[in-house]
DNA sequence: GAGCGGCTCCCCCGTGCGGGGGAGGCTCGT
DNA sequence: ACGAGCCTCCCCCGCACGGGGGAGCCGCTC
């Protein structure tokens, strides 16, 4: 009784990828693939999987957005295990909020890859282990209660932290991003503050770079 | 007579999508994988690929260093195709400088990666459209010649420059980045200072803004 | 060997930035 | 009518940042 598992990555070369590892596996077997988010559900549905391995970053639906989506509309909803490249902080918990059981990077070593998917496949969750030592490093020494706390506070900018976060990706200055919104400096400095807090950065360039790596903005 | 792939790229996901893409075509055998810089030299000599699939960012020697390294010191050597994940890289014409045959996206489909790989084993050149496009869009109407020149002349950083702008898309302090480059910190503000200058940046954050937008860096 | 570019380090100096407080007015929902 | 949340503005304060100089060392080229 193989592990099924779909395959959910906006980029082929990583789905042949990812079925050339899990294929290899005599009890797992990949049966089904999609480009995008918006295509999980039907999928799901259909190909009643045990586990999906979802791209964090695709167009129409990203994979947090697509990892709710199906929680919420499918009953005896599989695992799924969140993919992306890059370590960040942001994602993995979102993630988790989503409802992920795992979290893995594309670097991952293939044995890394099976051994996931078995262990969530068995109802085990996960954590690739580089990630929280990231997480640790970042926000101190107790790890992931407070980075997760600082994280989850994240989401929730208000319309004027995020216009200023906006500007502040556009490289305004305070004084600028006060002229722009036609508002004091003071207050400018009130709504970056907040969002440096909710963003858990502790400058500016900080949260600009977690302004990109979020996608809450998107380069070219 | 089988074209011979040799897969450089240091996440062994993107090698064993390459490897079952290519491993599909009757005509292409890969007979080689290395997954970092380094190791390609002595592979490239013992296995005398025809094509070499080169990842661009790597650790220990990059895929233009590597690039480079491969034309100067083996004779008769292979066709390379570069390949990396997004789109207006100014790695792109880097590498093709440094005599890369093709340029591929990580993202192209499975039919275009074969493309790539017959097309310079056959020795034509190839650069995959959508970069081009995407460059001449920014940088003016005559496409390709000029917008490499733009991106060539624009930041002519040092390497020591590229080092510490890529910490500060970190999030990194002057006095992180100089403890992680271990100089001093009057060192790191030089470096900076030249890195603000060349790019145009007023500070910091407009550097690592244009550093996204340029694609020096790219977002998970 | 003179020159040049890159890396390293040093000085002074102004200021934008960000933390820590607080406070008033506004629109909500209950 | 009341509190909650948001937006707005204010104070003080320390510090990292960035500009403008300069300087020595190395390796390269001419």
């Amino acid at each position: 009784m193989p592990v099924t598992v779909l395959l959910v990555d906006d980029e082929p070369l990583v789905r042949a990828g990812l079925r050339a590892v899990l294929e290899a596996q005599p009890d797992i077997k990949v049966v089904g693939e999609a480009a995008d988010g918006a295509a999980v559900i039907p999928l799901v549905r259909r190909l009643r999987p045990v586990v999906v391995a979802m791209d964090v970053r695709m167009p129409l639906l990203d994979g947090i957005e697509a990892t709710r989506a199906v929680l919420r509309t499918v009953d005896a909803p599989p695992k799924i295990v969140v993919i992306t490249t890059f370590e960040n902080d942001e994602y993995v918990y979102e993630a988790l909020r989503a409802g992920a059981d795992g979290f893995l990077l594309k670097r991952a070593r293939p044995a890394e890859i099976v051994h996931a998917v078995r262990l969530v496949a068995e109802g085990e969750s996960l954590l690739f282990p580089a990630s929280v030592r990231q997480l640790a490093a970042r926000y101190g020494d107790d790890g992931g209660n407070r980075a997760a706390r600082a994280v989850l506070e994240r989401a929730r900018l208000t319309e004027r932290e995020a216009d200023v976060l906006r500007l502040m990706t556009r490289g305004l200055s305070n004084a600028e991003i006060a002229a722009r919104l036609v508002v004091g400096t003071e207050t400018v400095k009130s709504h970056v503050s907040a969002v440096l807090a909710k963003l858990g950065a502790r400058d500016r360039t900080q949260a600009v770079i977690t302004a990109y790596e979020s996608g809450f903005v998107a380069p070219g």
